[in-house]
DNA sequence: AAAATAGTGTCTCTTAGACACTATCGG
DNA sequence: CCGATAGTGTCTAAGAGACACTATTTT
């Protein structure tokens, strides 16, 4: 019975879109180190520079801009499916946090058509973008730094597609525990310390000791037992872990 | 320069979908109120059961499963002013609190074809939706208590986005000031704890005292000065609003 | 020894949350 | 005056966050 139905559906009876994207915002933790300072740990976003011209050596439609990675869905595939995909053709990287932030449907966002976009956030840390590679459609891969992205061109809506990704990531790293993403298995207070830093200057984190004690009362971390790394200084610094759950904290309940 | 490029852009390099459709679920509070004992408050979700047969005489697609409301998007609107105007036609309710949470883009989820759907969770009053009616395509309009849903049909993947409805709801309504758009614009303590407890059992909330006091402290909670009500009970209680912000509270920083 | 990060001791102030109580009003 | 909801008084234990301090290692 569904099957007669099926028959008799007639798919020409709506408009479709004439696309179906997937486009990427891929941060990484860029970690400045300096000569008998703290290292400038700053967080950055990656573009690609759209080329001039298309591989047929015709324009391209915003060429020169910046853009987000991005492009068309597969009939066999989903948004979500398909951003990985991308990714791993843009820049070589596999197998990292990719999260949906947003629909992009605004009619004539795209002068190509009715095109629709998903927009995904990606966390990589960041020696994975050493071996990334400009593709066809691109002219140019750039890390930038969220301050100097004003003053760069955008192509289509990506501007806006941009400050809610950062909006998003901002929240989640300081509501769930996305900020392990950034982050080795194994990591020291100050290592999660300065990925939050990125984005918040909340005095209860930025405090070192105030964050060092309050670590150990985290249910989602764990001290890894007896072990310790002289990576971040001279003296030995106990690990922790990321334990899986699902955190929500009312905010009815919490202190101001 | 732009127009040139635009020229030669062939749409029909990629498939593009079948269809492009938006889904709703709505969410109201029933409150039934009993002799001489508390009110028995509990979140439902309005379904809409699918005719067994299309306006045109033929057999529907899953006819007789029960679906959340919805339709195809049209070319010059986006997925969310679909779901405002879908929500209008099928219910008469208009201007209510309503947000994306998800994309549904499964190949196989429709048998139709390629078909994505963007759902959309939406809260309304329950008075709202006294006077709602049956659209075309729906044999019948309900609201279920969300224990009872386990035990009906439903059809395409909608138990899917059902329970990430659910999920997600119950986290705003936690993380952020959603509840507001259960509640009149002036609302007492025990209502706004009313609703909350229809998501949570945290004993903060719970407790009738610690959050008579802790609504006094809340930055996005304002009382309003002066006002009282009878309409919960025999002594008057004092009215709160809320006040527009937003806010994020670090999991980092509360308290466990 | 100096420099740098890791981490603890201890104090003060605030808050959570429990329990007991008072307040207001309708029936 | 009973019952129901609203709201306060008061206590205790726990936590936040600040400041001063100690610990471990490299140069």
């Amino acid at each position: 019975m569904n099957q007669q139905a099926l028959k008799k559906y007639d798919s020409g009876k709506y408009r479709t879109p004439d696309g179906y994207t997937s486009d990427i915002a891929v941060f990484t933790i860029h970690s400045e180190k300096r000569e008998h300072k703290p290292p400038i740990v700053s967080m950055m976003l990656m573009l690609i520079q759209r080329t001039e011209i298309t591989a047929e050596g015709t324009p391209n439609i915003e060429g020169g801009k910046w853009a987000l990675p991005g492009g068309f869905v597969q009939p066999d595939e989903t948004a979500l499916e398909a951003a990985h995909r991308e990714l791993l053709e843009e820049t070589g990287v596999r197998g990292i946090h990719m999260k949906h932030y947003g629909v992009y449907d605004r009619p004539g966002r795209d002068p190509r058509g009715w095109i629709l976009s998903n927009a995904h956030y990606a966390i990589v840390p960041e020696d994975v973008l050493k071996g990334r590679k400009a593709s066809d459609d691109a002219e140019d891969v750039q890390l930038f730094r969220l301050e100097d992205l004003k003053s760069i061109q955008l192509a289509f809506d990506h501007e806006q597609l941009i400050s809610d990704a950062i909006r998003e990531i901002r929240s989640d790293l300081l509501q769930t525990t996305a900020a392990k993403n950034f982050l080795p298995e194994e990591f020291t207070y100050s290592e999660l310390q300065a990925v939050l830093l990125t984005v918040t200057d909340d005095p209860a984190i930025k405090s070192e000791q105030s964050f060092a004690r309050k670590i150990k009362t985290l249910p989602f971390i764990q001290e890894a037992e007896g072990k310790t790394t002289a990576r971040t200084s001279k003296k030995p610094a106990k690990l922790y872990r990321f334990v899986e759950m699902d955190i929500i904290k009312p905010i009815y309940t919490a202190r101001y």
